[in-house]
RNA sequence: GCCCUCGUAGCCCAACCGGCAGAGGCAGCCCACUUAAAAUGGGUCCAGUGCGGGUUCGAGUCCCGUCGGGGGCACCA
């Protein structure tokens, strides 16, 4: 917040005796403040609603071919860290855009909230001893404060934060949708696909009516209250259920799969994360997996983050297997049928043995009491049976965590079970094992090990001693000892009813697939590395469920017309956390402790009256806020639904055109414009809305598909960090540079000590934080913007540098001088006509500027403009009507400066919504152009020609000059290539 | 280990479908204004595109290999 004392000197030496009116930071901070209060007071940025308690029908913005844009920045959480330079980053880009498009008559939607339930706020405010809702609303006050002071045009009245009641409401409405419904697989979606969500009143008839069997059976009438219960939540894509979770005591808390980290750890506060039992509610993501896989290719989202989704969702297509393994239980001779699944059924053949993962509950049944005659010693680890090996393994795979079982790939290790299983497709006995190469959580939790095309089952079969047979022939330079996982012909695959040799692997899939299926043996079959969405938290700063349980134990959801479910003040809402390493600890709700809370009267409306219930004490996770938001946006004031559907369909439904890139003939999904955030959302944040967003759809409440049509990713804004001798990071501010005279490196000295310099994250422990408030202090905030968006392409990364921001200053002081005399404060442009290199460079920046605002490429419109200015600035007088259309095309990026020098010029209105320049075409194209004569791609010459010039005409002229004459001297000409008007290519024998 | 990205002037970055390597900015140097410095203005210097091959009349741009920075995934059957 403090400029550093040099900075203040300079300052009161400027005042001294620069011009009264040239344009300073502090005349620049006067001018912001100003127009900002215009904006306000005009609500120069609202946009118009067609429907809804908003509804504006005459506004002229909405007529037909008007066109509409919404544009979004990922929420910001209002932390109490203070924002430093690279924060506004996107925010700037949107700003930039939206103003821009506002001046070509679009109807523009551009607003900002808060994410302000969460982790951070609660631990923040527990750190200061303040209930977080105090802290979190201090600190997004700083934030609007800042916010406004950058000079964005945000729709202030659509603004709102996820702790408001009026929102988290709906949040418990939509909550409440995906309770009550369940996902059908079988139902025909408008667009053709099948599966969508229907309402679970739906099933429950189906179970009524005997159209549907509960899954043991027994009928729907026998079943209890509770027991129904059960059998519902096996559908409702919001369900409770007891399985293995990630519980994270350092944090009091359990984690959905996304929260945690490859190492094992939680994606915030990085304390180790276990699998322990518990029941908790979950969201039934799975169900659409391959929705949310597929309509990837309709989005126009970065490639990267369209692969890391398809990477996190993990689709895989394969079949399953029925290997028979005898059973070793008393009184029973049977065989068990152990499935597998595999992506390569084709190889079957080469299957020389099983392996199941240590947790594999059908171990116990499989494993016989004494090994088999003649067992290798290699296998049975000197165990005296097989129940006594396997056991041991299982021990010691269960104090493995799963970081130390993907330490070392490379050493495989494992037992066998004593147990031989049947290959159906040969007969054969198969030895089967037990290793934790194979994981429990994917696929069945077996594979059939084909050790000739995998390699890892090839590192098993070699350290066991086990057989491996090609089945794919390998490509001749194939190594002997590795496994070949490419493509090939399939060998030694037959049996005397099916022979798969000579197929290629895809056919060789269909064919034994067809095969099993005929025979019952196996099926086709898709496996998702996605799993369901843990979705309840326990922690006191989320929204409450709107969730009650009664006597039975049986959930019901509270009443639309009761909703919000506010949440309760507790005495002591800090979560009770473990010691980071105690893993058989348990969580416990900050909510239980609300006594008065959680025990309540309700009428339901079921017709069973008042009675006693117990609220749901657990939270939602922070991403339930920011899952919908956007939605809000576009209809906040709406008391009868999240949004009013008119509203949705004109904003975002589905568009006429695809995106690029979009498969042929596919249906446009609809969306957001324009959502800019950071890359670190890819799959938690955008995986999650997106999954909401589809129910909504399906249960008819939004006409889109999809949330946000087109993402971009904006680059990280780094800084450079100087360490001393120890490696220790010094002021970054305080750094001394030395340029070498010789035109080498510079060096970096701090206090007279060398220092070396790197590039990386900006933050206090590396001592190198930039403000912006700092910027906008030395600078005002439009330079602040005008540099933010000249350092390089949105999407990339880049260092900032606090000397270079003076040359945007520079920019907007010659722009200013061009139209103010700065002595005197008059407006100096004449009204006299442009000459005709002025009229031209203006129109080619025109068309320029036009086309790359459209393109989001800031930087090299700014460049544009500080090229025609620099022009305008050489001339004896400035013509307005140069200068004018310029203070249009800068008003984007430095709009107060843009609009106090538009106003000066004479106009009443607000730029914001004046028509952007256009360029006249016939400026455009140049009289004469150089052509450039090569001889053998190498430049040789240049001449003056007329634009319109024809290949055989500018063909003689070039071979004609005397340059290329004495160049080409008697040798003969091979070829010469002509790209009229201006290159030419000539290439001698 | 696999995949994705980015390497252009001392630094940040331009260069459209392969067609003159430079639009813009910073820093440096020189000059003007100034008693002086800062601020401001004017001018100027600076690379053959990480490296090695290939395709082409012509490659920063396309292809192959390689090195370096950044990121993602990682026993997923």
């Amino acid at each position: 917040m403090h400029a550093p004392a040099r900075q203040t000197s300079k300052d009161e030496l400027m005042s001294d005796d620069t011009p009264r009116h040239r344009y300073t930071a502090a005349v620049a901070d006067q001018i912001e403040q100003r127009w900002q209060d215009r904006w306000d007071t005009a609500g120069t940025f609202h946009s118009a609603n067609p429907a809804g308690p908003w509804a504006e029908p005459q506004d002229p913005r909405l007529q037909e071919g008007r066109g509409h844009l919404m544009v979004m920045d990922m929420f910001p959480y209002p932390s109490g860290a203070g924002l430093h330079v690279g924060h506004p980053l996107g925010f700037i880009a949107t700003d930039v855009y939206c103003r821009y498009q506002r001046t070509t008559g679009r109807n523009v939607l551009h607003t900002m909230g808060f994410d302000a339930f969460g982790l951070p706020a609660e631990q923040y405010a527990v750190q200061t001893g303040q209930h977080p809702r105090v802290t979190t609303e201090r600190n997004m006050e700083i934030y609007r404060a800042q916010l406004r002071r950058l000079g964005m045009g945000h729709e202030l009245r659509r603004s709102f934060a996820t702790i408001d009641p009026d929102y988290y409401r709906w949040t418990q409405w939509i909550f409440t949708q995906i309770y009550h419904s369940w996902y059908d697989p079988e139902t025909v979606r408008p667009d053709g696909g099948t599966g969508a969500a229907r309402p679970v009143s739906e099933l429950v008839a189906q179970f009524e009516t005997g159209g549907r069997e509960t899954h043991d059976g027994q009928p729907w009438a026998d079943k209890t209250a509770k027991e129904r219960a059960l059998e519902l939540d096996r559908h409702r894509l919001a369900y409770v259920s007891s399985a293995p979770v990630n519980w994270c005591p350092g944090l009091g808390t359990v984690l959905s799969n996304e929260e945690v980290t490859s190492e094992g750890k939680s994606e915030r506060g990085d304390f180790p994360v276990f699998k322990r039992n518990l029941s908790q509610w979950m969201m039934r993501i799975t169900a659409y997996a391959d929705r949310l896989v597929d309509d990837l290719d309709r989005l126009d989202w970065p490639e990267k983050v369209k692969l890391m989704q398809r990477n996190w969702i993990g689709r895989s297509t394969g079949a399953t297997v029925r290997f028979t393994v005898p059973s070793a239980s008393p009184g029973h001779d049977g065989g068990r049928p152990v499935e597998v699944f595999t992506t390569r059924p084709d190889t079957l053949f080469g299957a020389t043995f099983m392996v199941l993962a240590p947790e594999h509950p059908g171990l116990a049944e499989i494993v016989p009491d004494a090994w088999p005659e003649g067992t290798d010693p290699v296998w049975t680890h000197g165990a005296q049976s097989p129940r006594a090996a396997v056991t041991a393994y299982q021990q010691q795979a269960s104090t493995r965590s799963d970081l130390e079982r993907q330490a070392d790939t490379k050493a495989k290790s494992g037992v066998f079970t004593g147990a031989f299983a049947t290959n159906p497709v040969n007969g054969r006995p198969i030895p089967v094992f037990v290793a934790d190469y194979v994981l429990m959580g994917y696929g069945t939790g077996a594979i059939m090990a084909v050790p000739g095309q995998d390699q890892r089952d090839w590192d098993f079969a070699t350290a066991y001693h086990l057989p491996i047979v090609r089945t794919v022939q390998p490509t001749p330079d194939h190594p002997e000892d590795q496994a070949f996982t490419g493509e090939g012909p399939a060998v030694s695959s037959a049996n005397d009813e099916v022979s798969l040799d000579g197929l290629d692997v895809t056919e060789a899939k269909e064919r034994i697939i067809a095969w099993l299926s005929e025979r019952g043996l196996g099926e086709p079959t898709v496996t998702y590395r996605l799993r369901d969405w843990l979705f309840s938290r326990q922690r006191y700063w989320g929204e409450p469920f709107p969730v009650v349980w009664d006597d039975e134990g049986v959930a019901h959801t509270v009443p639309d017309h009761m909703l919000p479910v506010e949440l309760p003040e507790v005495p002591d809402y800090s979560p009770r956390t473990f010691d980071p390493q105690d893993a058989g600890s348990s969580p416990e709700a900050p909510l239980a402790r609300a006594e008065d809370w959680v025990t309540v009267e309700l009428d339901l409306g079921d017709g069973r009256g008042v009675r006693t219930y117990r609220r749901e004490t657990n939270t939602m996770p922070n991403w339930a806020g920011s899952c919908w938001y956007y939605l809000r946006y576009l209809d906040p004031a709406n008391d009868a639904a999240p949004v009013d559907p008119a509203v949705e369909e004109y904003w975002i439904g589905p568009r006429e055109q695809t995106v690029p890139g979009a498969p042929a003939g596919a249906q446009d999904p609809g969306g957001v414009d324009l959502y800019i955030g950071g890359v670190e959302h890819a799959v938690l944040h955008l995986l999650y809305s997106r999954f909401w967003h589809k129910v909504l759809h399906d249960l008819g409440h939004l006409s889109s598909e999809e949330p946000f049509r087109r993402l971009i990713n904006q680059g990280m804004v780094e800084a450079y960090v100087y360490r001393d001798e120890r490696g220790f990071p010094v002021p970054a501010a305080e750094v001394e540079e030395h340029t070498d005279p010789a035109g080498g490196p510079s060096t970096f000295t701090w206090r007279g000590d060398p220092v070396t310099q790197e590039q990386g994250k900006m933050g206090k422990s590396l001592k190198n934080v930039v403000t912006p408030d700092e910027m906008c202090e030395q600078y005002g905030a439009d330079t602040f913007r005008v540099y933010e968006m000249s350092m390089g392409p949105l999407e990339q990364y880049r260092p900032w540098e606090t000397r270079a921001v003076v040359g945007s200053h520079r920019f907007l002081q010659r722009l200013w001088r061009n139209v103010v005399d700065e002595e005197t404060g008059a407006v100096r442009v004449a009204d006299i006509p442009m000459d005709e290199a002025t009229a031209r460079a203006l129109h080619r920046t025109v068309d320029g500027v036009r086309t790359d605002y459209e393109a989001l490429r800031f930087n090299t419109a700014i460049a544009k403009m500080i090229e025609l200015n620099n022009h305008l600035t050489k001339l004896a007088e400035v013509p307005r009507a140069a200068v004018e259309p310029l203070v249009q095309m800068v008003a984007p990026v430095a709009p107060h400066l843009a609009e106090e020098l538009w106003s000066r010029l004479g106009h009443d209105a607000s730029l914001a919504y004046e028509p952007f320049p256009e360029a006249d075409p016939a400026l455009l194209v140049e009289d004469t152009v150089t052509a450039v004569i090569q001889v053998k791609g190498k430049v040789r010459d240049r001449i003056e020609v007329p634009a319109d010039i024809d290949e055989g005409e500018l063909r003689e002229r070039a071979l004609a000059t005397d340059r290329i004459r004495d160049i080409l001297g008697d040798g003969a000409v091979r070829t010469v290539i002509v790209r009229a008007p201006k290159l030419v290519n000539i290439v001698p024998v």
